[in-house]
DNA sequence: CGAACGAAAATTGTATACAATGTAGTATTC
DNA sequence: GAATACTACATTGTATACAATTTTCGTTCG
């Protein structure tokens, strides 16, 4: 969990107004990043809980920025507050996972459906770029860089029906089950898997099969769902809940 | 633009822990409630500055709860802010309504198709009596009134799909637009439309017809963005884009 | 020996003061 | 006379101190 301090030097230009980077006061949205970082690779673990003062510790900075960082993430799902408690890293219940991936799954095959075929070759490039940087994180094993490169591949790919708000409202959802992919990573035949699915995946969009394309977006949803859900059962048993 | 002031006694039992009513700090979810008010029943226009200094004072608050509700409109998209120059009522430009209405219509008729038929008789039975409630507060002309218990009407018609992530989506689009609401309903025979909707459906849902009730929740939702943008063209012209 | 009570510690929630930034209005210079 | 620099004001961002709440742990009583 070790984590580098963050705005140590806070001297800047001052001047240099180019654009927006950061919108949130920055470091709130950084820590948020951070944290979600530790929750997709599996870091931290459900239930466990977040201290505002441990954070603001190991962040170098004060409890307002955590606070905000805790209030972004609970408002993408991926923590859990109660009033006068706390924060910890919400887990999900097979239900609350099946549910999600059944609508993210109605949103994702929306979306293929309504991209305009042909594809321009450059929008074909640009996948296969994305593609290629995922396939050589997951030969190094920078599962970090799995994370990012398979979360751009996917925005692009997507990014095609050209409806902004569908896209959003996928990407949320991705968001929502961040937590569980460690699960499903942790095979590497899964990983491989995802891998020869992309190459698919373009295959068909070369050739304007769309069928083809909704049918692999389905079956590429499946396996991190399956995969969780048999670890949660094997975990706490398959009729009774642990209310731990 | 009147508003009773908030938190005068802060004296409560204190003992009272029954279930947990306020999530966040309260005074911040208030605060977010009664300017969501304000942009729905066209109170506030888009565009127009949300100062936090002058909504700490009518609100008789401090800042902090101010901000927090301004970061809770913004992730729902009814506020936008620029990083140093404070929010603003967000205005949807035509093409963004059409595509939220677009995915909107997908997850609700999703929603439909999905739903166990037959349906329950007390379902049946809280469905109507919420429509009842609808067609009271239109026949008054009370507008907030008109949009909570639209809002409950179409809450509980999409609860009975059961899947919570997808009621969860649904609301979370249909907040999105919330503020292009009053557009239509300036119409007196747009809302007596939607009255009478409301009938078809129930009567569909009452003897299962779940085509006819996907129809009806198709035609629903046509009204809105196309009140919304013939406003919008006639004010600021069918091909530029004013960008005062 | 266990359950209930109560004080202390840990943690979150709230308020205020201060600093940084952006905005506008005015004077000054070319 | 118009453009620019400068100053005063308005607004947001940040940090810290304080209050309220919950949790923990030791003690006492049944």
């Amino acid at each position: 969990m070790a984590t580098k301090p963050l705005k140590q030097v806070k001297s800047k230009p001052a001047k240099s107004r180019e654009a927006t980077p950061a919108r949130e006061p920055a470091a709130a949205a950084l820590i948020a990043k951070r944290i979600e970082e530790d929750i997709v690779l599996g870091r931290r673990h459900p239930r466990e809980r977040l201290i505002e003062q441990d954070l603001s510790d190991l962040f170098r900075t004060h409890r307002g920025d955590v606070r905000l960082a805790l209030f972004e993430l609970e408002k993408k799902g991926l923590v859990e507050r109660v009033p006068n408690r706390g924060a910890m890293v919400r887990g999900l219940t097979p239900e609350e996972v099946t549910e999600i991936y059944t609508v993210r799954e109605e949103l994702e095959v929306m979306a293929v459906r309504i991209i305009a075929f042909p594809v321009a070759p450059s929008d074909i490039s640009r996948l296969e770029e994305l593609q290629r940087q995922h396939a050589a994180a997951i030969a190094r094993g920078e599962m970090l860089n799995v994370f990012y490169s398979n979360l751009r591949f996917h925005q692009a790919l997507f990014g095609l029906c050209g409806n902004a708000c569908l896209i959003e409202t996928i990407d949320l959802l991705a968001q929502k089950v961040y937590g569980i992919r460690s699960y499903a990573n942790a095979f590497p035949e899964a990983l491989d898997r995802a891998r020869l699915d992309h190459l698919d995946m373009i295959k068909a969009l070369r050739v304007s099969h769309r069928d083809e394309l909704i049918e692999l977006s389905r079956r590429h949803l499946k396996p991190s769902p399956e995969a969780y859900i048999k670890a949660y059962e094997q975990r706490f048993g398959k009729a009774e809940h642990a209310t731990a």
